[in-house]
This record gives C-alpha cells, sequence and structure tokens, in this order.
DNA sequence: CTCTAGTTTTGCAATAGATGCAACTTTGCA
DNA sequence: TGCAAAGTTGCATCTATTGCAAAACTAGAG
C-alpha cells in the first residue's frame, strides 16, 4: 500500500508502454478516419498487439479516449488535499482552480481532436459526463473531510453546483472555440457565481422586458 | 406543422400502442431478470413484434428505458415558459419547481425500478446524464429570452450551476432512499444555495479543524 | 368491393464490440 | 536453470445495430 514512489518495476514499465502505445495509435487513427471509422482491429495492428490484448488495458473502446485525460486528472487529485489555515471555502476555490488549469492546459495541447470526437459522439460526451460525477463524489467527499459537521445536503448541493457551474462554461468555451485566455476568464466569472449565487447575476433580478 | 390536438389518426394510434407495448414489456423484463440479461430479442417476444421492429420504435436498448421520463420532460417543457411580472430570478425558480415535482412525481410512482437500474449500470447513467444537458441547454435559452442582454456566459453559468446543483441533490437522495418529503426539504435548501452561493454554506466559511 | 400506392414489419446477412476460456509466452526470482 | 505468476493471444460466442429487399398491411381512389 506504500509503494508508488521510485519503483516502477521493470515488468510494470512496460505495461505502461503499450498502455501508451495504444492510447497513442488510438487517437491518431481517431483524428484520421474518425472514431466509428476506426475498429479494435485497427489500434490493435497499429499499435502491434493482438486485438483481444486491447480488452487488457482497456474495459472499452470509449475509454482509450480519456486515457490521457484520466492519467492527467489522477495527478490533480493528488494535490485535492488540505492546507493548514486555510478556510474550507479557500480549499475548494483552490482546488478548483487546479482542476481547471490541468483542464485548460490539456486543452490548449490536445485540443482540436479529441474535443470535437467528444463533443461530436453522443456515446463519448455520455462518458465525459460520467467521469464529471466521479469527479463530484470527490469534491463531496473533500469537503466533507473538510467540514467535519457540514449538514449532509449542504456538502452534495455544494459540489454539484461547483462542478456544475465549471462544466457549463467548459464545454461552452470549447463549443464557441474560446482560446485559452478568454476561457480563463470566463472560468473566473463562473468561480465568482458558483460562490455569490444566481442573486449575484444582476441582469436576474431585473424585471422581464 | 399545426396538428397536434385530437386527431390521432387510425395508424397513428396503433404505432403508440405498439411503442407503449414495447416500452411496457422491456421495462418489466428489465426489472425481473435484470438489464443486461435481457436481450432485444427478449423484449421483442415479450411485445409480440420482430426483434428487427424493435429499432424502428427506439434507436437503441438504453433509449427504451428513459421512454416514459422523456414523455414527461417534454410535457414539463410546455410550462418552461414566461409569466408576465416575474423577475427572471423567481421564473427559473419556479420552473424548477415545476421539473422537481415532475422527477418528484415520478419517482414515487416508476420509483424503485428503473431508479436502481439506472444508478447500477454506467451505461444508463451516462444516458440519464445526457439528459440532463438537455436540460440545461433548455434553461439556458430560457434565460437568454428573460434577459436579452445578459452576458453568456453568465446565462451559461447560471443554467449549469442551477441544473448541476438540482442534479446533484436528485441523485442523492435516490440513493440515499429519501421519501419524497425528505427529498423536497433537500431541494429546497439546494434551491437555496443555488441562489445564494456557497458562501451562504456557514461550514465552508469556519476555519477547518 | 378491389386494386394501387405508400407504409410497416420482417427475415437475413454482415459488422463490430465485448467476454470467457484455454493454450502459449514471457518475466521475476529462488 | 526451472517453476510459478503474469501477460498475450487465438478462438468461439453473444449481442447490439444496421442495410437491404421481400412480404404484409392500410388508406383511399375507382
Amino acid at each position: 500500500m506504500d509503494e508508488e514512489r521510485a519503483r516502477p518495476g521493470l515488468r510494470e514499465r512496460k505495461k505502461q508502454r503499450t498502455r501508451q502505445a495504444i492510447a497513442t495509435a488510438a487517437l491518431r487513427l481517431f483524428a484520421e478516419r474518425g472514431y466509428e471509422e476506426t475498429t479494435i482491429a485497427d489500434i490493435a495492428a497499429a499499435a502491434d498487439i493482438a486485438p483481444r490484448t486491447f480488452f487488457g488495458y482497456f474495459p472499452s473502446k470509449e475509454d482509450v479516449v480519456f486515457a490521457e485525460i484520466d492519467d492527467r486528472l489522477a495527478e490533480v487529485s493528488e494535490r485535492l488535499r488540505r492546507t493548514p489555515g486555510e478556510t474550507p471555502m479557500e480549499t475548494i476555490r483552490r482546488s478548483i482552480v487546479d482542476v481547471l488549469n490541468a483542464v485548460v492546459a490539456e486543452h490548449a495541447e490536445y485540443g482540436a481532436i479529441q474535443v470535437a470526437l467528444v463533443l461530436e459522439r453522443p456515446a463519448l460526451r455520455a462518458r465525459a459526463l460520467q467521469r464529471l460525477t466521479d469527479a463530484q463524489d470527490a469534491i463531496e467527499a473533500l469537503l466533507r473531510d473538510l467540514c467535519p459537521g457540514i449538514p449532509e445536503i449542504d456538502a452534495v448541493a455544494a459540489s454539484g453546483i461547483a462542478v456544475g457551474g465549471m462544466q457549463a462554461v467548459v464545454a461552452h468555451c470549447r463549443r464557441e472555440g474560446y482560446d485559452p485566455v478568454s476561457m480563463r476568464t470566463a472560468l473566473d466569472r463562473a468561480v465568482h457565481v458558483v460562490e455569490h449565487g444566481l442573486v449575484s447575476v444582476e441582469a436576474l433580478s431585473r424585471p422581464s422586458p
């Protein structure tokens, strides 16, 4: 349970390389000919493994799309720890910013390929949303940890609100092709609304025309 | 484009009956033996149609699970209209309450079967989430309509926050088996947090232990 | 009532993802 | 060097999903 750092293990190392090879090959093929136009067999051939082996690394064709993203998010979740002296609100805010940094970075890096991919294919979009609820659960757990006596519903609502708000804005920015800077500005605004609620959006309190 | 009321049409009527038969049979089988344990062939047999015909009514096995829910949500979206004199904030609040009423009602009625089904199967949960983003888009559109000049990001963030918050609480209540009344109380609390933001959750502002 | 044109339902075949199983290799280590 | 665990692969099989074309059915026009 305590052997993470500095011990890949020769065997383990190879597995990682294979996993990476599969992911890379798959992404390349998806970008070239499209998602459904690429079969498991194609990927296997490109990664130089047997088709059957694919499933030893990824439970489904869909999951390979998120391989890289998952890795990055895993790193981030390491940083989701508490920092002495902070108020829970600050911790949450910092955590959100961390995750967003990862998202924005990933967006700039792989960008176009996967974004388009995930946005088009319903199956992939669904898978992506699944990832989000996982994140939501993680944040809820963090909240409970930070605020031992927090009312159950408050923790649930707060995490849902935070994730929901961020998700909506990120999706919107990607769909509209925002550049990283604009996206950043938009996200800052979203964080503000998450913290201060819909009442802080003046437009919502003005009587409709 | 204007022939909805009072004209089913003999032929059309039969289609609706078949559709209903398929949905009913499918739900029953899912409840009895489980989702993946039920094949399209089984459903077809129970609904007394050819397997191939199933796909003439539903694009996929997953969709049949949401047949009833979709119908209900369609009704609700009819009520998502503005009411003169209300402030946008009030309209949003009322709309959310409307949707929640539908959700709670559906929960009490079909309850156990589908809820368990959707919660267990990853594929179904994903599909359900997809439904949510649709709702989110609808709310965003409503917002834009209500507040002509509202900043793009504000509309996006607000709808994401509202839907995200509600979704989290509803899912939580179902998972924990809340009764309709408790669920209602929880949702009211959630609406409050959505409106006033995370800063309104006292626990979040107290320094962590 | 009957026939025609249009619609639905089916049957059949084929594709592709996913899984269980068992044989075959490779690797870690005594 | 030799064994046992771990990783790969080939094969058979299941199931969802789709294209195609024949068969069955229905609404109306004669």
